[in-house]
DNA sequence: GCAATATTTTGATCTACATCAAAATAGACT
DNA sequence: AGTCTATTTTGATGTAGATCAAAATATTGC
């Protein structure tokens, strides 16, 4: 325990928006922020994404995603970690992460 | 034949960008575009979809989805008809847009 | 050709947000 | 406490795009 603190701006499974899901993973950096997480064998900090942007630009599409639902962050030492909420996606959701998942691999994001 | 003239700017499915679509629907307004026409029996003009704005923006939404390959426009006398491009969709993005359509369902577009 | 209907184009405005830089904060370690 | 690294917050800027109103265009039917 005490892993981490949580931050509480994270919706809750019932309060998901799917207009609001849509947007968050509409931006390039964003989709290029989920399909490297999809593809991680572990959480990932928020530095070890390759991202074309400024590190507080990184902080403000985290923060959508995370408003938005789709991932989960805690803080591990000095480092902030990301979580893709799979289960929750997929609850809500059905086929939505695995066919935006698997479109994007088809198309290139160019926001590597 | 001379049922109508096409419209010139529709993607090819190869051409098809899928961050482009993904931003297509994001929109509140497209996407209840999209679920209507989904939901629709025949083809919808432009005048039938119950839209929140103005005619001129909901011209620039049909646009923005014809550009993104979401959609397809032809002239019907002094109409502009409106299909889904469904079986483009599924070829090039499998399970996107159903995924999309049941996701949509779900919770309140708002938009209508 | 003229009138009526449907839609688009043009022009203008306004807001949302993506971006960066610099300063502030948080935790780990010595 | 002080330093180092990681990330966020604040502040400022610039641009994309959502919106409406008014004028223009297209097609049908008289």
């Amino acid at each position: 325990m005490a892993r981490g603190r949580e931050i509480a701006d994270e919706p809750e499974v019932k309060d998901f928006d799917f207009p609001r899901v849509l947007n968050a993973i509409a931006d390039p950096i964003r989709l290029a922020i989920v399909t490297q997480l999809a593809a991680a064998p572990n959480d990932v900090s928020c530095g070890s994404f390759i991202l074309p942007v400024h590190p507080s630009t990184a902080t403000h599409h985290f923060t959508a995603l995370r408003q938005a639902g789709v991932i989960h962050q805690y803080y591990a030492g000095t480092s902030r970690m990301n979580v893709l909420r799979r289960d929750d996606l997929n609850a809500t959701f059905p086929g939505f992460l695995d066919a935006v998942l698997s479109a994007a691999a088809k198309t290139q994001t160019s926001a590597t």
